[in-house]
DNA sequence: CACGACCTTCACGTATACGTAAACGTTAAT
DNA sequence: ATTAACGTTTACGTATACGTGAAGGTCGTG
């Protein structure tokens, strides 16, 4: 049976609260990371219902990951996505812009965008393996003093 | 523990604003540690002055890590940490006991510790990998844009 | 023993990142 | 057409992680 309405599955929009559920998200933080400038949905429903597309999942899903799994703070992921005007600038105008000339410049600015991106992320991962090396330190010393202490000594190693 | 005139630099113990500034953190963090349970320096002056040692250093270049380079919360870090009273009592219980069996056990507990230190640093690794990995799919097709771009094409890649 | 530079413990102030409620409008199904 | 479920803006509340005095004690050098 085909919807004489167009619901939010046809439509390929989301409504905020199903973005919230599919990401593990609240629908006041998503409201709160557009006040931030973090991003803007792709649409507005007549009633000015927030209406998000799969983009916007995307790019929800990838701040999740910078505040969870990072640990950045907005300002940072702020600082990492760049200005959301920016961004919906350059959306807007790759798509309307037919000049190649004009579309590489974009693509060429997105791209420096990515890269910097990579940059930060594995500048935190190299940190990471710094403070697991610590740790590794830490773990040998005491499987020593362990040996040391099955061995019949006085665990007083180093 | 009585101390007749300690230079702080005779004694081996450092006071708050020489930790501080060794490490990068301000004394009102290194107290805020201190009332939330982190640490608890090694000794404290006549005028109950808070005195540190080389292990609390450690331990403070450690909880900074976390913080900074981790971007783990304090609530976080208290639980990697565990209870810092039960580490002063391991330290203490350590230094005072002959019995090899009670040493062992102490040592196999501060080993269960790291070693769960080490699965969460290196899970964090992991979950930032797999962004690392998001972002270089992303890179890829900004990539193959240019590419078709250049060539002639028309950008609309994919 | 004086004095400046440090330390102590409250205690209130602040930025970040939301939670929560009020007052009201929209959507979709009955 | 009604109504429950969801959305909107606005605004105040809250936990975390400190900053910033105030009021006073301590340290060590002259």
């Amino acid at each position: 049976m085909v919807l004489t309405h167009p619901s939010t599955v046809e439509s390929g929009f989301l409504k905020i609260q199903e973005v919230a559920s599919e990401l593990g998200l609240t629908t006041r933080s998503i409201r709160y990371y557009e006040e931030l400038g973090l991003l803007s949905p792709a649409a507005r429903s007549d009633g000015s219902y927030r209406l998000y597309d799969a983009s916007d999942i995307e790019r929800l899903r990838f701040i999740k990951g910078l505040r969870d799994d990072a640990g950045f703070s907005l300002a940072e992921i702020s600082q990492l996505l760049e200005d959301e005007a920016a961004r919906v600038r350059s959306r807007e105008a790759y798509s309307h812009s037919v000049d190649p000339l004009e579309r590489r410049s974009i693509v060429v600015d997105s791209l420096a965008r990515v890269e910097r991106q990579k940059r930060t992320l594995r500048d935190k991962i190299s940190r990471l393996e710094v403070m697991v090396i610590a740790v590794e330190a830490r773990h040998q010393r005491l499987t020593r003093r362990l040996a040391d202490l099955d061995a019949g000594g006085t665990g007083d190693v180093r």
